[in-house]
DNA sequence: CCGGTCACCTGAGTGC
DNA sequence: TGCACTCAGGTGACCG
């Protein structure tokens, strides 16, 4: 489910959930999804105490303190489509479906972590396996992290259409299917467009229409179109902003065509033909 | 190198 | 009701 603004609002709500706090049981519902083994992660992550929750593209990073050892620990999540946290205070005898690890506190309160499709996971990693990680991953920059001139450069790099390659994580990190087709609807490039006929300009403001979007979306908690929801249930608002998204038959809010469907590198993409030419 | 397809899963929506 | 089919916010593997 999660893109960029999702990822952020649930980072934000983690870190006033977790940080400081203390893991008294990990418990894995669904082997498959963590790393190293269930059992071995959660000899780790007993006794932990969270330092940190970053986002990295559409990663969130939890660093944590080991108990004992005092070793810096890491965790890193990836919800995918689907992936969730919920923070429950108190202790509810049965757990909602598709609940495939939990953390439960000392002091009180657990945090979920929901799927219903499996895809997302939770990595355990000691320092230097998560240093190595992230070398391997190669994400780029976060769009909110660039400015416009680096933005088109790295554009400029590129090769292709422009929407597979705004979803490439290793050039930009943290766009997914809802705000490239709202950000290429803003700046009116149609999705097709190749990266090389793109001028500067419009490239740049490309950028300037993904950097308003993102803090937009961010401001109102993303975007819930099924079943994205923040750590405490409460979705998203921003798809009440959405201009094309899943919108195909509808009038364009700018000049009255009619928004269309179709598929770009596998995915479904949203445009309106009278806005977003090529080039 | 590129683009297309599938696989990983479960569910919601639609049409017959 | 039931069944068949499409689609879903992500990503990686494989194939021509």
């Amino acid at each position: 489910m999660p893109e960029l603004p999702e990822v952020e609002t649930i980072t934000r709500e983690l870190r006033g959930a977790v940080l400081g706090r203390k893991i008294k049981h990990f418990q894995v519902y669904l082997p498959k999804i963590v790393r190293p083994g269930p059992r071995r992660l959660a000899r780790l992550m007993t006794g932990a105490v969270f330092e940190d929750v970053t986002r990295r593209g559409k990663f969130i990073i939890m660093r944590l303190r080991a108990s004992g050892t005092g070793q810096v620990l890491y965790l890193v999540v990836h919800l995918k489509m689907t992936g969730q946290f919920l923070w429950l205070d108190g202790n509810p005898r049965d757990r909602p479906r598709h609940v495939h690890a939990a953390f439960v506190f000392e002091g009180g309160g657990r945090l979920l972590y929901r799927d219903m499709r499996q895809f997302g996971y939770l990595h355990g990693m000691t320092q230097e396996e998560f240093t190595a990680w992230e070398k391997e991953q190669c994400l780029g920059p976060d769009p909110l992290d660039i400015d416009s001139e680096e933005f088109a450069a790295r554009l400029r790099a590129g090769k292709g259409r422009i929407k597979p390659l705004l979803l490439n994580q290793k050039l930009i990190s943290g766009l997914g299917n809802i705000y490239v087709d709202e950000a290429l609807f803003a700046a009116g490039i149609h999705p097709l467009s190749r990266a090389e006929d793109i001028s500067r300009a419009r490239a740049l403001k490309l950028h300037r229409e993904i950097s308003r979007i993102l803090k937009e979306a961010i401001a109102l908690r993303g975007s819930t179109t099924s079943n994205y929801l923040g750590l405490t249930g409460r979705g998203g608002e921003y798809q009440n902003r959405h201009r094309v998204y899943r919108k195909q038959g509808q009038a364009c809010p700018a000049c009255g065509c009619l928004i269309e469907r179709t598929v770009v590198g596998g995915r479904g993409t949203h445009f309106c033909p009278g806005c977003q030419g090529r080039g």
